[in-house]
DNA sequence: CACTAAAATGAAATTTAATTTCGTTAATGA
DNA sequence: TCATTAACGAAATTAAATTTCATTTTAGTG
């Protein structure tokens, strides 16, 4: 389930967090490794499930989707099958981005990207006002996303 | 700030989220252009920045990184030069991946990735519990990220 | 401390892909 | 309809990824 980093690797992550598009000769050259060498190790990272994946972000402003919506979901009941449902519909819900489970008073925080304010009212009739397991959910609105890195801190 | 995308540029934009290791030859394939002609158009949207980067994914957990952490944070009054001194913290904190000012009672959402409880608590001390611009911070912990995508939906 | 096995490395060769060039086709607007 | 611009694709070129294999380093053991 976990892997061991070594010096190495750490440094390899840290530049492809920021940027998978380098070529295997210039990482190479960055981490002091011969491209063969590099890329064994590259590939090692890839396969062993450590990079999930390598994507291109995009900016949400220049296709017209920006309004940034955080929801913060309350069961009736602290049931797994009722959290594995919701879990599941969220999953499918092309809208949310993120889902998280937490622990507390909230049950979910949901993050959803949008294109306007009808069509997140349309996300709460098909989602939420209609589900019977949800108690209550709260929205917050964010039209500014100051950070958002997805790289973990190694 | 916007820009115009095409059936193609979509079509273009849905893959590279997914995955931005394709070939330039198999992406070409897959929307039916040549590989050049593909080509430019990928170009074109990095250069006019659609695509602001291409990134490595690393799963938190192989890493040793697992505890999400998400913070409700309320400033004192509203004012911009308060708001923005807190961005450019957050913005400078490696523990934040992301932060959201919002509307209403909550002031800004902040989304945390951290090894142990422990670092959480060096992070309040550092960041929230000594800033007198902030009145009151609510934190919710998930240990379980369901969904996380970083595509826009086009 | 020396020895062996396993793992990792790098130079060189090979394969594959990206990129450029340029003539052609399609779209846009007067 | 015609002129202009933008986008396209085939072929050639350039650059990079990948494989092969001999060598070095590392880790474990007597």
């Amino acid at each position: 389930m976990s892997f061991d980093l070594d010096r190495i690797d750490r440094n390899i992550l840290n530049i492809l967090q920021k940027d998978s598009r380098i070529s295997n000769q210039d990482l190479a050259e960055r981490i002091g490794l011969s491209p063969p060498a590099c890329l064994r190790r590259v590939r090692r990272l890839r396969e062993s499930g450590v990079i999930v994946a390598e994507v291109a972000l995009i900016n949400p402003r220049m296709v017209g989707r920006y309004i940034n919506i955080i929801v913060e979901v309350e069961m009736v009941r602290d049931q797994l099958d009722i959290y594995d449902a919701f879990k599941r519909k969220m999953d499918a819900a092309p809208e949310v981005t993120q889902c998280y489970q937490v622990t507390g008073e909230v049950d979910f925080l949901l993050m959803l990207l949008v294109e306007d304010m009808e069509s997140y009212e349309a996300f709460t009739r098909k989602y939420l006002a209609t589900d019977a397991n949800l108690a209550k959910f709260r929205t917050l609105i964010s039209l500014r996303r100051d950070k958002f890195s997805t790289a973990v801190p190694l």
